[in-house]
Parts: C-alpha cells; sequence; structure tokens
DNA sequence: CGACGCGTTGATATGGCTCAAGAGTGGTGG
DNA sequence: CCACCACTCTTGAGCCATATCAACGCGTCG
C-alpha cells in the first residue's frame, strides 16, 4: 500500500510474501543505494516490483519541468505498475532500497501465476483507491492540512512510539514533501515550525520528527 | 478511458464491445436520468460498467463537506473499480446514461471470463495512468491552466470540428468543473471568462465552448 | 578554508478565495 | 402568455494564504 495522504486507510494487509516468492521471481532481489534509479518513464517494464526494504519516490515531470511525487513507497508496496507495457512515472530509492522483481506480463496473463496475478490485480485496485484518496488532498486542503495529514499518515504507517510520542523518519527532502503535497520549500519549512511552536510536534533535525499530540494533529488534518 | 486533463493521452482504443457483450453481461443495460445516482461510496460493488452513452460524474466527499470529482465517464469508460468488493465513489448521470454492467467478480476470478478479464485489467492500469496525470494537474498548475487543459482535453475527445472551430459540450456546472480541478466556481468562470475576452474560445451559453485558436488554447495549459 | 546543498526565516507580491450583488435562465402556476 | 421564483452563472471588491524573492545558518565535502 503506497503512502498517500488518505485518513481511512484499509485495514493493514502484508502481501503474503510465499506467494510473492514463488517461482515467478525473476531474480532474488534488486539492491539500490540511496539516490539511485530503478526506471524511468517511458521505459519498457518487464517487472513490478515489491519493496522488501527501504524507501522508493515515484515521480512525474511535465515537459517544462515542473515535478510532482506520486507517492512514497514502503516496504509491502508493489511500484511499477505499468500501462501499455511501460512505466510511467520514475522510480528512485531514497535510502538503500531492496526490492522483489515479479515478471509484469503476470498482470497479462493469469496463467503464468494465478495467486500472483491475484496480488497484482488487488494491489493495482487499491491503489486506485488510494489515489483517490490523494485527490481530496490535493485539490481541496490547505497547505496546514496536507502536512499535518502526511506527518500524520506516515505516523500510522512507520512510525515507532516511544515514550515522548510517536516517532517518524522523513528521509525525503523538503523539496520532495513539496512536491507530493503541491507546496513550495518554503510553505513546507514554515508548516513544520508552526505545528512545532504549537507544541504538536518536535523536530530532531530536519528529518525526524516527534509527534507531542497526536489528537491535534489529526485535528489539524481537515479544519472546517 | 477517463477524462482526466492529460496532455498526453493513449492512442485511443475503443473497448471491443463484441467482448464485453459475451456471456457476462448480467443486464442488458442500465439506463440512468440525469441526476440519478448508480451507486454511492462504501456501496457494495456487484458490478463494474461501461459507459455506452450519456456522462457520469465520479465523486469522493470529505467528512467536512468538501467535494472533489475524481473524473467524469464518457462512452467507452470503464467505473466502478471497487476495492474490497466496495465502490470508494459516487457514481451520477449528468444526463440520460446507459451503461453496461459487468460482474465485478470477473477481476478476481479471470476463469469466468478471461477475455474481459484481460479487458479490466488493462483499463484499471490506464486508469492507474490517467490518474497520474490528473495529479500533475491539481498539484502543479494554475487556475487558467487548469481550465485550458481541461477544455483541450474535452475538445479532443468528444469536440465536434466545425467551420468555427471544435465545438465542445460542458453539460456539467461550474460547480463540478471547480470541484474536479481544485478551484471555486467563481475562479472557474473567471477563467472562462478570460479565455473569451483573449478570443481563444467562444461560448454559447454556459454550456457550449467553440475553440477559435486550438494553438494558443494548447498554449494555455502550460505556460513557463 | 571555501563552496555547495539544504533548511529556515523574512519581506513582499499575487493568485485565487471569500463575500456580495447582479444577470441570465428555466420551470411553474396563475 | 406572463409573472414569479429558484437556481446557476457572472462580475466586482477586498483579503488572505501561499508563492516568490532574498538572505542567512548550518553541515558536508572537496
Amino acid at each position: 500500500m503506497y503512502v498517500t495522504t488518505s485518513q481511512d486507510h484499509l485495514p493493514a494487509r502484508a502481501p503474503d510474501s510465499r506467494r510473492l516468492k514463488g517461482a515467478i521471481r525473476i531474480a532474488r532481489t534488486v539492491t539500490l543505494a540511496a539516490g539511485q534509479t530503478l526506471f524511468r518513464e517511458g521505459d519498457v517494464a518487464p517487472s513490478v516490483y515489491e519493496i522488501s526494504s527501504g524507501i522508493v519516490r515515484l515521480t512525474r515531470v511535465t515537459e517544462n519541468g515542473r515535478r510532482q511525487i506520486i507517492a512514497f513507497g514502503y516496504p509491502g508496496d508493489i511500484v511499477g505498475f505499468p500501462c501499455c507495457g511501460r512505466y510511467h512515472a520514475e522510480c528512485d530509492a531514497l535510502v538503500p532500497t531492496t526490492l522483489v522483481p515479479m515478471r509484469a506480463d503476470v498482470l497479462d496473463d493469469p496463467a503464468i501465476s494465478p495467486a500472483l496475478h491475484a496480488t497484482l490485480v488487488a494491489a493495482a485496485l487499491r491503489e486506485i483507491r488510494l489515489m483517490q484518496d490523494h485527490f481530496l488532498m490535493l485539490g481541496r486542503k490547505s497547505a496546514r492540512e496536507k502536512l499535518a495529514s502526511f506527518i500524520d499518515v506516515l505516523a500510522r504507517r512507520v512510525g515507532h512510539a516511544t515514550r515522548a510520542g510517536a516517532v517518524v523518519d522523513l528521509p525525503m527532502s523538503r523539496a520532495d514533501i513539496a512536491d507530493f503535497l503541491g507546496l513550495t520549500t518554503e510553505t513546507v519549512s514554515r508548516g513544520f515550525t508552526q505545528l512545532r511552536e504549537a507544541g504538536i510536534i518536535a523536530l530532531r533535525g530536519p528529518h525526524r520528527v516527534v509527534i507531542l499530540d497526536t489528537a491535534r494533529l489529526r485535528a489539524q488534518t481537515e479544519c472546517d
């Protein structure tokens, strides 16, 4: 499941890794260093990938260079759904990442591996749903709401509970967050500052957030 | 294929209606009057629909009532992709509409109808791609660019060439356009006025646009 | 040590939202 | 057939949130 800013996630449903580790795997794993690119927009798409560890960034770019980050992919997510045999986004590793490649043609022909095919179709349908959630965010939320939603979703997905509060790592840059939320880096930075000054979060450096008051953070995700 | 504001559509690929009219059809067609609702968010999803004629609107609403229109569905589009057996958007007819229902469980079990299953999977993957295009629009385009893109895409999809220029019908309200583009009705209305005053379009009433200068309209879709 | 990239902060500009009023437009009933 | 009403669309004025432009701090790396 992608990290979007959806408020109502589906029940966490870890992909059945036994299935994914069946005969369909075309290589044991792919390993990427931070910053490396897995595929680019327009590349032919031989594989779909399940993220084993690490974090990736899925990006679309317009002709004149404006960027939009479609999603951040975390372990368990499936990335690289092709359309007409090609990828239509760029996928880069934010941190050292390992992925399990799976033959993309399983999507076209269920006979190759019925179980894997079903898993991939379900993942594709789930992605449609999550992208729809993200539409609401991009189109209908203020900068503060976007940022609060982003932190909240990441906290639910990958936060660690500690005595001080849930700790969330944000390995992506401010520019990445801005391009994900449809904002500028300055606005994102100001948003973090405001949440910190309100006592809702604390910052342990720019890439680590501690959520001090989850209730108030959630209240910020969709103000009336 | 949904109407999104994508600039680079896939080659128009009409679904093979012979396939869709096979044994899987659970009813001949569904007919909706303008304004009628086909399904709502959260409904169990027995069917996926191919639009035969008419136009539908797919909508998501937040808890506090903010609306986002996900897509407008035109003939040939497939709507109602379920996730976990339920619809996750509301579907209403904008004008009298007929749809061909297809059993949604074909998505889960290819054996029911391999050909239809393949068609639906391909449509789902195409939808992911088109939604990604729309992300760029919602997140990274100005009001003028959004509106110009919207008109341009509709013109390519459903425009009629005439001597005066391409004529496009917009049966949806200004509020619908606004909720699709992440704007307000006022901003949409002003956008039409500006395009008209610039000589790029003419308005034959609020629901019919004539594109007088396609090149300049396209230039507005993504200014640097 | 200096250059660079990134994040933060400040000052200002501005695009789109909000609030408000008018102008069509279509439907209904007298 | 017309008067009225409800609704949508348009237009205007002002404001606010966010973008833009600019400067600075800080850490990293050569």
